[in-house]
DNA sequence: ATGAAAGCGCTAACAC
DNA sequence: GTGTTAGCGCTTTCAT
C-alpha cells in the first residue's frame, strides 16, 4: 500500500530547471510565460506523471471542486436515479459528488448542511425537510455557498428545481374524470413537503373543472403512522359508495393500495381503476400494468447539474434560476370505465 | 453568500492569550496541556464559533477523512440500498462519501480510480467490473490507500465483503427440487461477474446432490444482448417437456420471467413455480408475491464499512479481512408442486 | 519572462 | 506546560 512518493510542483520545477512559481504558470498557463517554457514544463510533468494536488490546490484557491448533495434516502428509486445523473454529469465537469441521507430528520439535516459547510463543498444541492424551522430557513438563505434546491419552497433567492406535479395529478385526475369516475379516492404523501401539497392540488383543480367538489373523505394524506397506506386503503375501500378508483400519489401508496385491493379481491381495471403519480419498476411491472405519470429522472439530475455549474461559474453566479420539469402520462392497463361497484 | 471570514485557530489563540501551538494541543487534548488551557481555549473557541479547516487538516495530516465507493449503477437497488447503509455508518464515523458510476465501462472506472486516487480519498469501497484487466489487477493491488472489495473476486491482499450467493442459488434450487420439479430453468445476469458464477455453481451443486445431471441447455446466462432475458425466456418457455419452475438470479431476469409467463398466460404458482435470487419491491409486491432468497442490504453496507474503518484504523490496518452474508430463503406464493405442463 | 517569497490553516518537533 | 518554527503543495504578488 505504500507507494512511491508522488511527484510535487517542486520536483517538476527541479527537473524542468526552473523556479516553482514558473511551473506553476507554466503548467496553468497562466499570466506571463514562454511557450518555450510551458512546453518543457509540460514535457518534464508528463514524463515524472506529476499530478497536481487538489488539496493544496483547495487550500489555495478555496475551492474543492466538490458538490454535496442531500436527499432524504439515497435508496429510493426516485432520488436514486436523480442522483446517478446527477453524479454522471459532475464528474465530466471535475466535481466530485458527496452524498448523504438526512432521513427526514431536521436535526441530522442541519447537522449535514453544517457537515458540508464546514467540508467546503462548492454547493449544495438539496430537497430540505425542515422547511419550516426558521433557524433552517436562515441557514439555507445565507449559506456560505450556492444552494440548489429540489422540489420544494426554497426562498427566491436560491436557484431551484421542480416537478410538475401539479399538472401530473391534475393529468391523471382528468384522465380518471373522462373515463367517467366520481368517486376517485386519493392517498398521498405528506402535505407538508411541496410534492404532496402541489399533488393535492392538482387533483382538486381537475375536480373542480368539471364541476365536482372534492369530497375530503377521499382525501388521505400521511399523517405520520407507519401502516398509513394499508389502514386507510382498507378504510376508503369499505366506503359506500366505494371508490371507483385509486389516484395514488407515490410508490408506497401504490404498493399499499394493490395490496389492499388484492386482499379484498377488487380486480383492476374490472372492479376498479388505478393511477399512479410517479413511475417505478412495481408499476410498470406488475399486472396489470399500472398507469402512470412519468417523469424523467435523468432529465431532473442533468438540469439540477446545469443550475449548479451555472451558479459555480463567476460568468453566471448569482442570478436565481428556476427549472420546471415536464410530466407525462403514461397508460398501461390499470384504468378502465367505472365498473359495478362491489 | 458572503459570510463573514471564519475565525482560524490563529484567532482562537489570540482571544485566549496562548500560542497557536498550544491552541492546537489544547483543542485536540494532544500532548502537554494544562486543564486550565483547554478549557479556557475551548470556551474561546465556542465563543467564536471556530471549526478546523478540514483542507488545512488533510494537507497536514495527508488524510481527507473522505471514502470513495465505485459502484456500475448508483440507482440499482441493491447498491443503492448498500450505499445508503454505508453512508450513514461512515458519517457517524466522520467520513464523507464520494460516489461515481462506471457504468460497467473498465475505462470509466480505470478514470474514477484514478479520480478517487488523486483526491487522496483515504479508502475505496468498490465492486469492479474491470478485474480481468492486468492493468486494473496491477492498480487495485497496489493502490495508495485500502481498498475494500464487494462481491468481487478481488486479490487476497485486500479485505473484501461477499454476499453468499452460492449458498443462495443452491438453497433455492434445494426449495424447487423438494417440492417435486425436475425441469429448473435459470436465467442469470453475467458469468464473468462473480455473483453470476457463484450462483450458476450453486444452482448445479443442488441438482447433483440429488443426481440430477444440469442441462445446460436450461441454463441462459447474459450475453450482452439487450433484450436477452425476454427473449430467452420465450425459448426456454417453448421447449419440450416444459420448464415447470424458473429460477431468476436477479431482478432484471424475475421481471422478465414474469412478463414472458403473463404473456403466454401461464399461472404462477399453478402451471409453473417462480423463484428469485435476490429481493426485490417487485418480488414482494408481485401478484402472486413471488418467493425469493434475500440477504440485508443494511448489513452488507454497514460491514463493508466496518472493513473499511478497520483498514483506516492503525491498530487494525494491513490485515485483509473477508466477510461472508448469509442469505435466507423468503417463501411467498409462487412456488408448488410441479403442475400440468402446458 | 522569470525567480523569490509570502501565505492559505493547521500540526508536530523541538526548545525552553 | 507553553512558545516558536518548519512545512504540507500550491498559487500569486512583487521584484527583477
Amino acid at each position: 500500500m505504500t507507494r512511491k512518493a508522488r511527484p510535487t510542483i517542486k520536483d517538476v520545477a527541479a527537473a524542468a530547471g526552473v523556479s516553482i512559481g514558473t511551473a506553476s504558470r507554466a503548467l496553468n498557463r497562466r499570466g506571463r510565460v514562454s511557450e518555450a517554457t510551458v512546453d518543457k514544463v509540460a514535457a518534464v510533468a508528463r514524463k515524472l506523471g506529476y499530478e497536481p494536488d487538489p488539496i493544496a490546490q483547495s487550500m489555495r484557491l478555496k475551492s474543492t471542486k466538490a458538490v454535496g448533495m442531500l436527499v432524504s434516502d439515497i435508496s429510493n428509486p426516485l432520488f436514486a436515479g436523480v442522483i446517478r445523473a446527477a453524479e454522471t454529469r459532475l464528474q465530466q465537469a471535475g466535481y466530485a459528488l458527496l452524498v448523504a441521507n438526512t432521513d427526514n430528520d431536521k436535526r441530522r439535516e442541519k447537522y449535514l448542511i453544517d457537515f458540508f459547510r464546514r467540508r467546503r463543498v462548492d454547493a449544495l444541492i438539496t430537497a430540505p425537510c425542515g422547511l419550516e424551522d426558521p433557524e433552517m430557513t436562515e441557514a439555507l438563505n445565507n449559506p456560505d455557498f450556492p444552494i440548489i434546491g429540489y422540489d420544494r419552497d426554497i426562498g427566491e433567492s436560491q436557484s431551484g428545481l421542480y416537478v410538475d406535479h401539479r399538472a401530473a395529478a391534475k393529468e391523471a385526475t382528468r384522465h380518471l374524470l373522462n373515463m367517467g369516475h366520481r368517486d376517485i379516492a386519493l392517498l398521498s404523501s405528506s402535505e407538508k413537503l411541496r410534492p404532496g401539497r402541489e399533488r393535492i392540488a392538482g387533483y382538486k383543480e381537475a375536480l373542480l373543472e368539471q364541476g365536482i367538489e372534492p369530497q375530503e373523505p377521499l382525501i388521505r394524506a400521511q399523517k405520520s403512522s407507519m401502516d398509513f397506506v394499508d389502514s386507510e386503503a382498507l378504510s376508503l375501500m369499505s366506503r359506500r359508495p366505494a371508490p371507483t378508483a385509486f389516484l395514488c400519489l407515490g410508490t408506497r401508496m401504490l404498493a399499499g393500495v394493490l395490496q389492499g385491493l388484492r386482499q379484498n379481491g377488487w380486480q383492476i381495471p374490472d372492479h376498479v381503476s388505478v393511477m399512479s403519480v410517479g413511475d417505478s419498476d412495481l408499476a410498470r411491472l406488475y399486472s396489470p400494468s399500472i398507469s402512470a405519470i412519468a417523469w424523467d429522472l435523468k432529465l431532473v439530475g442533468d438540469m439540477l447539474c446545469e443550475l449548479t455549474l451555472k451558479q459555480l461559474d463567476p460568468e453566471t453566479a448569482g442570478k436565481p434560476e428556476r427549472i420546471v420539469i415536464p410530466t407525462r402520462m403514461i397508460q398501461r392497463e390499470s384504468c378502465g370505465a367505472p365498473g359495478q361497484t362491489i
